[in-house]
DNA sequence: CGGGAGCTTGAGGAGGATCAAATCATGTGG
DNA sequence: CCACATGATTTGATCCTCCTCAAGCTCCCG
């Protein structure tokens, strides 16, 4: 199993009021004198690519913000195969259901080598009254990113799937990404890992992607943009 | 068009105060002092299938609560094709980014006969610090509901998925369901109305369901799950 | 009755799944 | 440092599901 349960590398407290990424995160509404009166606990954590921060059934113990990398949220099926249900990037927050639910009901996995701010669930109830604006802004934020799982990712053929995943790993302004295992790519595109596997080698053929580095791509943007939207066999 | 944008028909202010589903509602936490304090024009909306509550891209003046019914939940693809990203049934709560969001980002559709109330987004934001609580709750059970459609509904083969969907319908203890347009099956499901159609008819020559009005079904809710969870052709 | 929209059903073909084998990356112990 | 083992990736061949195109059907409404 790939998706060991490593526990992820301590690395800091974390010094909020110089938070680089502050107006992204859950504390932006938060003032200095805030920070300076509660005591927060907040750790800086860096996450190897498949390691878990938590596990589906887990006591749900903290919130997490990412700084850096990728996260999939993978949900179980009752055959004991599972799907991910959501991909969470640089500003996203990890586990929101910490506010209103006592477990976890999904995985969340690292599939870049990713950072997270680990925020304990009593911070976030004692702060909550002054980061209602920031949760809302965050549940909501959450959604979009599902719904756009299920609108870009799990529509059309093949093809189209792959060349919006490659459009979705990065801004187009960005012209690398990373990729992640064939595995999880498929399991995100509702697609087996082989026909992934055909599919991104067609597109380096193609000359749509390059290889630059193992899972380091090179993306041709207009490209793909073409392909996510071409229409069936009428094209 | 099926999906005209027909103005639901106006019903009644709403007596939150005697609401029969009150302790499902945004408006849990609410004492009775609260309701006499503020005036709260509350909405009552009979919603008749195929009216929209809001379009992409219309002002978000209001959220709902689905007292009765069931909403489709659509996103429109660069293309114009749509997708349907989640169903909201009884107890739902659809608008929910009116806090954050100055405009809606998807269609709310009504798929069966349904009632609404409409909360005006003013009486949110006043009443928002009393129901955090309740805000954070729909929030998250609007992500379940998400993160369901894509985990039960976009995995498998076309007769997992219908099974999965007639599961969905209505809660193992209730015998009968509604299931709407074939159209919009196909688009829950992302498959063709023509292979919804065939699954189904498929499902009534086995008798694993049975149509006893137009849309109306009486389930085998044993043998539905049996083929929910079948596992490809090692079964 | 006739028209229209949605539903059903049929035949054919394409895309993706499945099974299986070869190649490549990574880490381990000699 | 190299040989080997392990697991992921790539590729191939075959089969089956589902899409496509198209025709006939049902239900509803004037």
């Amino acid at each position: 199993m790939r998706d060991n349960e490593i526990a992820a590398a301590w690395h800091g407290l974390a010094a909020c009021d110089r938070c680089g990424i502050r107006d992204l995160v859950l504390f932006a509404d938060l003032t200095n004198e805030d920070f300076s009166t509660f005591h927060m606990p907040i750790e800086d954590i860096w996450v190897p690519p498949g390691a878990a921060l938590f596990q589906p059934g887990q006591e749900a113990l903290a919130l997490y913000t990412v700084r850096e990398g990728l996260f999939k949220l993978e949900q179980y099926l009752p055959d004991g195969s599972h799907r991910i249900v959501n991909l969470m990037a640089e500003g996203d927050v990890l586990g929101l259901e910490v506010t209103v639910s006592p477990v976890h009901e999904h995985a969340a996995i690292a599939l870049q080598p990713s950072k997270v701010c680990r925020i304990p669930r009593g911070t976030v109830a004692r702060l909550s009254p002054k980061l209602h604006r920031q949760l809302m802004a965050k549940w909501h934020q959450a959604m979009q990113r599902s719904h756009q799982c299920a609108r870009d990712l799990s529509t059309g053929s093949a093809r189209q799937k792959v060349a919006r995943l490659f459009l979705t790993l990065a801004p187009p302004t960005v012209e690398r990404c990373r990729l992640f295992a064939r595995e999880d790519v498929g399991a995100l595109l509702s697609i087996t890992p082989q026909t992934a596997s055909r599919t991104i080698a067609e597109f380096k053929r193609q000359k749509l992607v390059r290889e630059v580095a193992l899972n380091v791509f090179q993306r041709d943007i207009a490209a793909l943009q073409a392909i996510a939207i071409e229409t069936g066999p009428a094209a």
